[in-house]
DNA sequence: GTCAAGATTTTTGTATACATGACGGGCATT
DNA sequence: AATGCCCGTCATGTATACAAAAATCTTGAC
């Protein structure tokens, strides 16, 4: 698959804005972000547009681009939504799922606990990406799997913050031991509930989550 | 807000997409179709990644756009999504849902009724969605709203089709009843299992649905 | 008659030029 | 001094021109 100018431009302007160099409010001037991508207007507005299709960006017309961060409502409903998704994936899950992939998933476990024990934050976390992005997968469900992955996409920056709560990697650890249980015995519902009650934010996460907002947006 | 010209291109093309003036593999050609729609290739292009990022269309590099109908498999899983999202909603909204929007189902359901007796599939439909919608929009959260109402749009043009079944609408009507009963009780597990049942394509529907898929891309 | 390689043509991707609508500053009026 | 209007400047939206890649056609050899 060939790639486009755009798709790299995107990516590029979707990091900036992941890692705050551009912020909420920001106006991305066409002419001048051209420039110093070193590629005309045309492939710049492309990028632009699929920004705003992932709701990175805002498009006014004939006023321009600018940054649209989430705020704390919207961030919350896409965690809730999140959640959601992830019973859902669960629950069908729990009818489907393949052997190989359950093997997949007590091997990320397995990773997933050495790294607890080495404290090892970025080990744990990608293997605790892929955990769940199994799960997706083996909803069997190539549309929900492809929703889901995106929401995860762009609540990767927030989710990070999550990590650094103390205590929270063992207490994950659990969580993701009863979401397997539930997937071998095959039970839809307790898969369903325990992956909701994993991914949503509630108690101390939630003011967590408040609170790196907060410094975000004042930045 | 105002109205870009690539903004009333994408409408047409979807609207031809979805009535089956283009089928599935067929190519969109750029100078064409925009000489025939009076613009020049820039905004006709904007309009292509717009459907692209809908999947309507599949933007093939250096090839051109392609129509994308959804295969079978694509339908099934499309409706199976719609379900567990339909339920998940439901779920949301009957622990949130507001007097107001249960005296407008309430009101959706009488019309529903009327236009089963008056045999008007149209005036059924119409307030079919707008029952529906109602409930998305009660979860309480805009992101599952919008991906709903994504969702409900695509699967327009197939839906229409299990209307025609014998007995359908009246059924429906029966669940329409179930499903209201369990968002006025405020039960979460009664709305989500009712709503997932009500959406779900099982049994005839299911054979219906491939019969209609057959004589569209068989054409 | 078939297949292959090169040339031609068509079409996409990108750059640039042009036109129209938006924002801001300055001036006049109250 | 404040407000409203007008004009200049600039950015966006659109059209067109150019470049590169793919598809097609032609021609020649086996």
């Amino acid at each position: 698959m060939e790639q486009r100018r755009a798709d790299t431009i995107a990516e590029a302007l979707e990091e900036r804005i992941f890692d705050g160099t551009y912020s909420d409010g920001d106006r991305l001037d066409e002419v001048r972000l051209a420039e110093q991508f070193g590629v005309s207007r045309t492939p710049f507005r492309e990028a632009l547009q699929r920004l705003a299709r992932s709701g990175l960006v805002e498009l006014v017309p004939r006023r321009g681009a600018f940054v649209r961060q989430p705020g704390p409502v919207e961030l919350i409903e896409m965690f809730e939504a999140m959640a959601e998704i992830e019973a859902v994936c669960g629950r069908l899950a729990a009818m489907r799922i393949s052997d190989e992939a359950l093997a997949a998933l007590q091997d990320a476990n397995v990773k997933c606990e050495a790294a607890v024990g080495c404290q090892n934050p970025d080990g744990y976390y990608t293997e605790n990406e892929r955990f769940h992005r199994i799960i997706y997968e083996q909803s069997g469900n190539s549309y929900l799997t492809t929703e889901a992955n995106e929401l995860h996409r762009r609540l990767k920056p927030f989710r990070r913050q999550q990590l650094r709560l103390r205590g929270r990697m063992a207490q994950s650890m659990a969580e993701h031991k009863a979401i397997l249980d539930a997937l071998e015995a095959g039970d839809p519902v307790a898969a369903a509930e325990t992956l909701r009650g994993h991914v949503a934010i509630q108690g101390e996460k939630f003011h967590s989550l408040m609170a790196t907002l907060k410094r975000v947006t004042e930045v």
